[in-house]
DNA sequence: CCTTGACCTTTACGTTGCGTAAAGGTTTAT
DNA sequence: ATAAACCTTTACGCAACGTAAAGGTCAAGG
């Protein structure tokens, strides 16, 4: 089927106006362009058009999208297995809300009494799941960037699965170390979970896992700026957090 | 409590700049100004802010949010009431993405085959959302407006509730004509749904009700471009299919 | 006491994702 | 053939903040 832009617009609907938007952009260009000027779409960009407004639901920035989908190595059915993953969070998070609101009534019914920090249940989660997002680019950017390492990796016979597993670590210790630096407490849950990581982390690329190596790399990331600037850019402070949360999780002192 | 900007911000998840912003434009004004110029929010201001995210969830502009809580007759629990109905059909509206989403692997996977425009089902129900939420503004325009004619219906000897209930059913019937008029057919179910609800509405204004009466206005509907200009602001051509609806209805011809 | 750092203030310019004319060419229907 | 319903580009406008910049205020520690 071929469409004209209002055609395609209202079966997907969106305005006629955002095609255009999207095709002055670079974001969805029409397959062909008629004798009279006319935008004409046809299949492929119909499926284009689903998976954008997939991402748009997510509020995914148009320029963040762009990256994506024209990814060279873009895998539409493992896309759509994450839509569904992070559309059930926003229900999930919805659900939240929902619950919030009922609470609300019965506080205003039955003098339930309500922490202010409760009525916002729902709300803050929004926040975590933006830094995901944030991070969730910065992945994405690394993985471009990182082609030249992937290969270097490879060279020094690290199995392509081996190298993907740990660049995922890595990523995963950023935002572990965000949540455990929120409790304040080295000493936390969340504050060892992240050190555990980073211990796994580490022996991908060490030969040799010890305590003592370990430890004396948590106090070089606070003495090297490098390495300071890298984790502090998280969250400030997060280097020594993070040294703090190794030592106390190695049991030494 | 007592909370200054960034720290009502930390507990709500909006960030300072937002307070200071729902500030200038006066729909979040702090409760006072301490002696060096510091924001003090207080717990009057606490609850409004929760009231605003739930707004704001649902997409109401700011503008609209606005006139909303600052209305005199504004009745929290009645719009929280309204949020949960509300948050409701958008977690119904992700449900329904979900479900595309799931169709749409399936139909790589499998071979099941989909048609282009069931690849957008959920996404055009944000234009029904959207359209209502429209309604709903003229809803609320309309009552300010109508408070004149409110009165006059209350001298001509109408009860307050009777009122209420009509204007209610006026509203709802021009989003009923609005999803008919889609249909294209005047002998549809819901285009027989929108002429009962039209005799109904009738019945409210009306001492005697006919379906003679009834039939003839309206004919006098589509005659009188007062009427017609009414009823097409909705859909054009609206006016016409309400007539064809009615006299289809009344099975008259 | 004084300085440092974490707060707070205002002013002001920038951004995203379109909506909305305006001014005009094209296609379809009657 | 003439209107109605499409399409085009250009361009200005807007909401809801983000993000400096430049500067006052407050609590804590040396």
């Amino acid at each position: 089927m071929e469409y004209t832009v209002n055609k395609l617009a209202r079966i997907s609907g969106v305005s006629g106006r955002t095609l255009r938007y999207y095709d002055q952009i670079g974001l969805l260009k029409p397959a062909r362009i008629n004798s009279s000027g006319y935008r004409i779409y046809g299949q492929k960009e119909v499926d284009l058009l689903q998976q954008i407004l997939f991402y748009r639901e997510l509020e995914v920035s148009l320029e963040d999208i762009m990256e994506l989908i024209h990814q060279p190595g873009f895998n539409q059915k493992e896309a759509l297995e994450n839509h569904y993953e992070q559309l059930k969070q926003k229900r999930a998070r919805l659900d939240t809300i929902m619950a919030t609101v009922e609470k609300t009534i019965a506080s205003i019914e039955g003098g339930v009494s309500m922490e202010d920090n409760e009525k916002f249940e729902g709300f803050k989660e929004k926040l975590i799941e933006d830094n995901e997002k944030k991070y969730g680019k910065e992945i994405r950017e690394k993985y471009g960037e990182e082609t030249i390492n992937e290969s270097n990796a490879k060279l020094r016979g690290m199995s392509q699965e081996d190298y993907d597993a740990m660049t995922l670590l890595g990523d995963e210790i950023m935002m572990l170390l965000e949540k455990a630096y929120e409790t304040g407490d080295p000493g936390s849950e969340e504050s060892q979970k992240l050190a555990a990581k980073h211990k796994e982390w580490l022996m991908y690329s060490w030969p040799n896992y010890s305590k003592e190596a370990h430890a004396g790399l948590a106090e070089m990331y606070v003495a090297d700026e490098r390495f300071t600037a890298y984790y502090d850019k998280v969250v400030k402070g997060g280097t020594k957090f993070l040294r703090d949360a190794i030592i106390i999780y190695l049991g030494m002192e």
